[in-house]
RNA sequence: CUGGGUGUGGCGCAGUUGGUAGCGCGCUACCUUGGGGUGGUAGAGGCCGUGGGUUCAAGUCCCGUCACUCAGACCA
């Protein structure tokens, strides 16, 4: 037994016994993450980051694409500059860092670290956009924002975190309305097409939306425990920020006019919606589309002569045929090497020994099932094509049926509690008749706060789940990360 | 911020009534190894998060402080 189940055992705490620790496990075994000596603050390690590049690279595309522009903003923000706008400097107040000296000089004004740069993007409008011809300005950004907060989670919630954040200005209402619906698309094509999680997509209720938003939507994805986390924001600021920074264009008509706002954007907790969606006992599982090794060969035998060309001359193909292919001829016993390309998540592993040469063959496994299958040789690249494939849609129908095991339909408080109790934690659909009250009221009973009002809509009942008046949507609930 | 846990070689841990540190993994060298963390021999490596106190004597007791971590409240 025992020998190879008592070190999976110790390497890795398992999910079922503490999501957490074994969440914790993950990024410090995996090679993610390494911890730094300020709270909240963590090296992305090169295993880590190469995710966060691929990510990067597939959503640049998608942003190019819809016709945007990369920019890059300062990242002190003046504390004149932030308390513009009412609302937003509200919200953010709470959780920004400050500079308040330059060398041994205290400054005149201090600086804030940027935790979103709405108003630095506005500031810039302000200087460029003048005439109707000027719109509508389509930027993003990829950046790093700070945002102090009190409890720390790599990841999930961390001090520093990369982030890109789209800020586009249009000329109507309507425009922007359709930017930003448009870029909650754009993330839910990538959460599906290339991470393997499917999403809800939705709008956020008045007290849960961005400070200074009209609206805000977002995308939401259930975790492998049952806990919700947001994977993805999209907001629609009308013209609050133009009017609090006085940001007009002349029409086509000579009236001055005020143009129409968006902002969206995803961050590096995308990677611990991976972990958290795909991960098991074993390690981390990654959607091969980011995952920085997409095949990983592990020869047998490798001293033997002959192995190691052969070994060398796969990887060669599959490299040229555009695969993220390594071949690891380290030392270590190929046992080893399984464990440690599982626990970092590969999504395809090929091995090949002295057996398998002489039948001109070699076995791959996939991550998710651990299904081994001997292919020819010859048909190498197409085979490893179609397991990267087979594991990605894997992943997304696990995911999938573990979010409908998961989703309850509850008419009453009692109901929630009772589906929370009897089945876990999950997302609660339930009716809700548009009160903060009640909002707050379904939240302190069961510990499911509103996550969104999805915007495909159900009819569980006609009236509030909470107070009984008639229902006016049906919302989204769920314990948050 | 509230409440719990933890801080001892690179990592994970032990350290009994206070007497000046021990184990496993890893690491280095050599040998061994055919398919799920291969086996062996010999080495190197720590003043116990940090500051103070009690004591003849502190990893061990007391106070402070910092960090990590877990559960809440808040947020991407």
């Amino acid at each position: 037994m025992a020998k190879q189940d008592k070190k999976n055992v110790e390497a890795i705490t398992s999910m079922d016994e503490d999501f957490a620790q074994w969440y914790t496990d993950i990024v410090k075994k995996a090679e993610l993450i390494s911890y730094t000596s300020v709270k909240g603050c963590m090296v992305i390690r090169p295993y880590g980051y190469a995710i966060w590049e691929n990510m990067q690279r597939i959503l640049d595309g998608m942003f190019k694409e819809t016709g945007h522009e990369n920019v890059c903003m300062p990242m002190f923000i003046p504390e004149s500059l932030l308390q513009k706008e009412k609302d937003h400097v509200e919200g953010f107040a709470p959780e920004v860092a400050w500079v308040t000296h330059g060398g041994n000089d205290k400054l005149e004004e201090r600086l804030c670290v940027r935790p979103t740069s709405e108003t630095l993007f506005c500031e810039h409008y302000a200087q460029i956009v003048h005439s109707y011809r000027d719109l509508p300005k389509l930027y993003n950004q990829w950046v790093s924002v700070v945002r102090w907060e009190k409890t720390t989670r790599p990841f999930l919630r961390s001090r520093e975190f990369l982030w890109q954040e789209g800020h586009t200005i249009h000329a109507t209402a309507e425009e922007a309305i359709e930017e930003t619906e448009k870029m909650l698309n754009v993330y839910t094509k990538f959460c599906v097409d290339s991470l393997a999680i499917p999403v809800v997509q939705g709008k956020k209720t008045e007290s849960d939306k961005f400070a200074g938003a009209v609206s805000t939507y977002a995308i939401e994805a259930l975790m492998h425990d049952g806990k919700a986390l947001q994977a993805g924001t999209s907001h629609y600021f009308g013209d609050g920020f133009a009017k609090a920074f006085e940001i007009q264009y002349a029409g086509k008509d000579n009236k001055l006019q005020y143009p129409h706002q968006t902002s969206w954007g995803v961050t590096t907790r995308l990677i611990g919606a991976i972990i958290m969606t795909h991960g098991d006992n074993n390690g981390l599982v990654l959607p091969p589309a980011v995952a920085p090794i997409q095949a990983v060969i592990v020869p047998a035998a490798m001293h033997k002569p002959g192995v190691l060309e052969k070994a060398t001359e796969l990887y060669q193909q599959l490299k040229d045929a555009g695969i993220r292919v390594k071949l690891d001829d380290s030392e270590n016993s190929p046992g080893w090497k399984f464990a440690e390309y599982e626990m970092k998540g590969v999504p395809v592993r090929v091995e090949i020994g002295p057996r398998d040469i002489e039948a001109n063959q070699c076995v791959i496994v996939t991550r998710h099932n651990g299904e081994k299958t001997s292919i020819s040789l010859e048909n190498l690249i197409e085979s490893v094509h179609e397991k990267l494939q087979e594991v990605h849609d894997g992943l997304y129908q696990a995911a999938l049926e573990n979010r409908n095991k998961r989703t309850y339909q509850c008419r009453t408080i009692d109901e929630i509690n009772q589906a929370l109790n009897e089945k876990g934690d999950g997302f609660i659909e339930a009716m809700w008749c548009g009160e903060e009250a009640c909002e707050d009221e379904v939240k302190a009973q069961t510990g499911a706060g509103s996550r969104c009002i999805p915007l495909e809509q159900k009819q569980i009942s006609d009236v509030c789940v909470c107070c009984g008046k008639p229902a006016k949507h049906m919302v989204l609930w769920g314990k948050a990360y």
